[in-house]
DNA sequence: TCTTAAAACTTAACATGTTAAATAATATCG
DNA sequence: CGATATTATTTAACATGTTAAGTTTTAAGA
């Protein structure tokens, strides 16, 4: 049935480089090596991105938590009430604002933080080695660049307000 | 206290240089514009991952597609089922080996495919403007090192079996 | 050949992603 | 001040990610 090789932009390949396989492959294979890690000390990837951003800044509402560890509102709703009956972070109203959340980690979260960083930072050290520095860091500098053009209001397509 | 974080400081603390969440991101980005359009057509990204694998390898097993479009087995069983009651797929019994699945595209399923391509590839392009062509294939080539460094039996430590 | 191991899926259970709609509190405007 | 819009969060519904365990079929070994 050919080889669908005319290039009139219609024809795929399988291993058709493109950035949203590559990055998805690229993800799943650096989160491999961290995930076993973490469900030994009984969090999801998520669950540890939530804590460590609390760990860093105290006192955030839903939505800088949700820009900052980039998960949506409503996985954030779930994931933080089940966070909290587990008695790793405290929720409490804004007494300001009565619509916002106020987060923070507990003293069991603060405790988890301190156990799981070590062994994570053991994991990245390893990939760094594997990868090697110059890479990682030209790979984040292409993907800095990437959101920056991708991102914000980029969608305005030629007219900025 | 007051305000006493400014914008700055803030999103740059919780927002490490890392790789896991600058691929998270970029994904996001990217995938924030094929979406929509997608949803036009009724499928998610995830089905149309497999439906082009389909278009390209008529008659692969399980296995082959979920390794080709990245999905996992699981997620590949339920997709597949829901694919097939709404008549996108054809699934039948490998005559050679009972255990394994033969999957191929239907008519409709060849017909989305050619609705939706062009449009995929219009996205894309555009993705390509922003960003540059050249700023793609570099990234395109550092997460294939970086898959290559990372993969295959690189897990081999200290402690092989 | 009979038993057992391996392979290829499939089910199950729980967690998250994604979109739309609902809810509640605050801000805005006439 | 009161109607309305906006903001922040939550609920709901469906789809996928992830791990563990189960099922069926084939392959290997004694």
């Amino acid at each position: 049935m050919g080889d669908a090789t005319d290039k009139d932009g219609f024809e795929l390949s399988a291993t058709r480089r493109t950035l949203p396989i590559a990055l998805l492959r690229a993800r799943e294979q650096i989160m491999d090596r961290f995930r076993p890690m973490l469900q030994r000390h009984g969090v999801t990837e998520q669950q540890w991105r939530v804590l460590r951003v609390l760990y860093e800044a105290p006192d955030t509402d839903m939505g800088a938590l949700g820009a900052a560890a980039s998960i949506l509102g409503p996985s954030l709703s779930r994931m933080t009430r089940g966070l909290e009956d587990r008695g790793l972070i405290e929720v409490r109203r804004d007494p300001g604002d009565g619509r916002r959340a106020r987060l923070r980690l507990s003293e069991a979260g603060t405790t988890l933080i301190h156990q799981v960083t070590p062994e994570s930072a053991a994991i990245y050290a390893e990939i760094e080695q594997r990868v090697g520095r110059e890479r990682i860091e030209s790979l984040l500098d292409g993907l800095e660049a990437l959101l920056r053009d991708l991102g914000d209001d980029a969608q305005t397509k030629d007219a900025p307000r």
